[in-house]
DNA sequence: GAAAATACCGTTAGCGATAACATATCGGAC
DNA sequence: GTCCGATATGTTATCGCTAACGGTATTTTC
């Protein structure tokens, strides 16, 4: 046993360490890391072994600062608790897996003054680019957005000016549709229920655009009911019992997402209220969850996974070419007609 | 109206250009900007008034390799779909809020090998402290962690040997008190339903405290079933159904988290087998979801945002004083009956 | 066999900020 | 009037790394 020396109290190690351990300069030390430039097999192992055995890990703020680029992209979301941000940040991370590049994620809660301390912070690590939810930003952090020289892929929702790239649907029209798809099917007195936040902008727009779709026919919402907080399945069994209460002979509820829509599902069946019979249900998202539901809720899919996956490559795309342009894709979501409305 | 010089074809903008813009050393503006040292009222709003017209962003690259100070916490979870760990974040969010530090977040998916690279990236940052789920790890993880020279935080999970501070529960003891509970309760035909993963030690560790909780009463496992990826509602309705097929005579299902039980739940409900009579159910974890569902499934707390909290504490107050030093917090969590386990 | 190409590795000069120290200015104490 | 201490600002020297360029050997080319 060689009583090797024992590790020093240790100051952070430096590339200086690794090429005085290696007898290489830090330059060729710094090329071995990288895998890049020429080096000599026989030097590129015994820098290697080096680094290894001190335990060296690199310090990328130095390499960022002295190179100038920064593998990070900055994803900006409004929660983690919602099912759907997850899943796109799946898609975001698989598509950014062969990159080099590497998603940081910042959550704002809804709340736009939030957003904006978010990316000022996220930017002042100097990203290669921002993916961030939704087109409404305040002010400042559109202007931040705008002056970053970065690519910047706006996401989820189409319905408006984006600053730079978009990637999403349109909730609009995914309320519109669903709109069409129920009076179809018959249904004739219908409500809505959803969340109450202000800026959810995206369910808000998927109201309107249901509002609209019940213009068309020159009909309008019978009832609405709206919850903030808690758990969402609860909520949604809540709501529906008191708007049934409240407006006994409605015989459509239009969600606003799938776990209130599940919620209100498993009330239902539990009072043995006839769905789709005498009562429709229709939810938005499309989550894993409704599989193990005893009765398939309709909904509409909303692409999350595809979304970050698009989004994604355009920020890979466009930091390697340098390019900074607008590219659109608008997604095109799919009802699910699921149980819970009657079949023409 | 006056034409205000167009924003320029736009070079990145430094401390320099706002010193310029404002008459004074960059060392003064980067005083105002950070709130440090003595500035006098009126050059610090003549050089605010001068970084906000500019639409200055700092530069934390920099400013970190000159101040060698980095405000990032690292944390490093397997999962994001798995519902706990969203909610941990928030805890470990919230905590860090008033500190300066910033959360940054990476995901395993349970793998060893890429908890490892996980590691070593978040490390090349330099952050100010980890804090890392679980307490297995690959040797080389556990070498950079033992070397890193800041605080870390093992979470979770208590059962085994800390590398520096540790904040979780014994996942072994919450397992063999469940089971204790359930014998009391008077059922002894008992089955486990969990996850397949090799990788999800907490789910071995209660399985393993579970069966050491039934052979204090001579009993065994009668029955076990395991699942890997999908909808885990799905997955429990269905392993639900196949281990009840195989097994009929069963009269007690442990599974190893709340959704696949809520799903077993659920398909009960819907066989109209008598709940808790005939056959008793238990999940783990105190999910929201279980609030909105038509009788509450019994679980057990996981005390999931605490851990979150009093990890950040840690790294907060470590990171504060310089010192390094083992903390050890084990939280107990209780059992909630719910409607499941028949009443003593 | 000289010129040109290649392979390999070192030197120098920043990247954009901050720490630490130095300097200037202004009152008031004595 | 001098000196001291506070307050307000500037100077200098890194931080750890990489871009860009410069040297040697060693090969290749014709």
């Amino acid at each position: 046993m060689n009583k090797s020396s024992p590790p020093e109290p240790r100051r952070t190690l430096t590339l200086r360490d690794v090429s005085e351990a290696s007898g290489v300069s830090e330059m060729t030390v710094s090329r071995v890391l990288r895998n890049r430039g020429d080096v000599s097999e026989s030097t590129r192992e015994r820098v290697l072994a080096a680094a290894k055995k001190l335990g060296y890990v690199p310090n990328k703020i130095a390499g960022a600062l002295a190179s100038q680029r920064v593998n990070l992209v900055a994803v900006i979301i409004p929660s983690l608790s919602n099912l759907v941000f997850p899943e796109v940040l799946t898609g975001i991370s698989q598509e950014l897996e062969e990159t080099g590049l590497q998603p940081v994620v910042g959550v704002t809660n809804y709340s736009p003054e939030r957003e904006e301390t978010v990316l000022y912070e996220m930017l002042s690590w100097r990203p290669s680019g921002v993916i961030i939810a939704g087109l409404e930003h305040t002010a400042a952090a559109r202007a931040m957005l705008e002056n970053a020289g970065i690519p910047i892929v706006e996401i989820m929702d189409v319905d408006g000016d984006a600053v730079d790239s978009v990637v999403g649907i349109s909730h609009r029209r995914a309320g519109l549709e669903m709109a069409r798809a129920i009076l179809k099917a018959g249904y004739r007195r219908i409500a809505f229920l959803g969340t109450k936040m202000p800026d959810d902008h995206r369910a808000r727009k998927r109201m309107e655009g249901f509002e609209a779709g019940l213009a068309e026919a020159g009909l309008a919402l019978e009832d609405r009911e709206f919850y903030s907080g808690g758990s969402a399945l609860l909520k949604g069994r809540e709501m529906t019992e008191a708007i049934l209460a409240r407006s006994p002979d409605l015989d459509f509820l239009y969600y606003s997402n799938d776990m209130i829509g599940a919620g209100g599902l498993l009330y239902c069946l539990e009072k043995g209220i006839d769905v789709p019979g005498r009562l429709g249900l229709a939810g938005f998202n499309n989550v894993d969850l409704l599989d193990g539901l005893p009765v398939r809720l309709a909904t509409m899919d909303a692409c999350r996974h595809e979304i970050g996956a698009r989004a994604a490559a355009i920020i890979a795309g466009r930091s390697e070419t340098g390019l900074i342009g607008g590219e659109r894709v608008e997604l095109t979501p799919t009802i699910q007609p699921g149980d819970t409305i009657r079949r023409g």
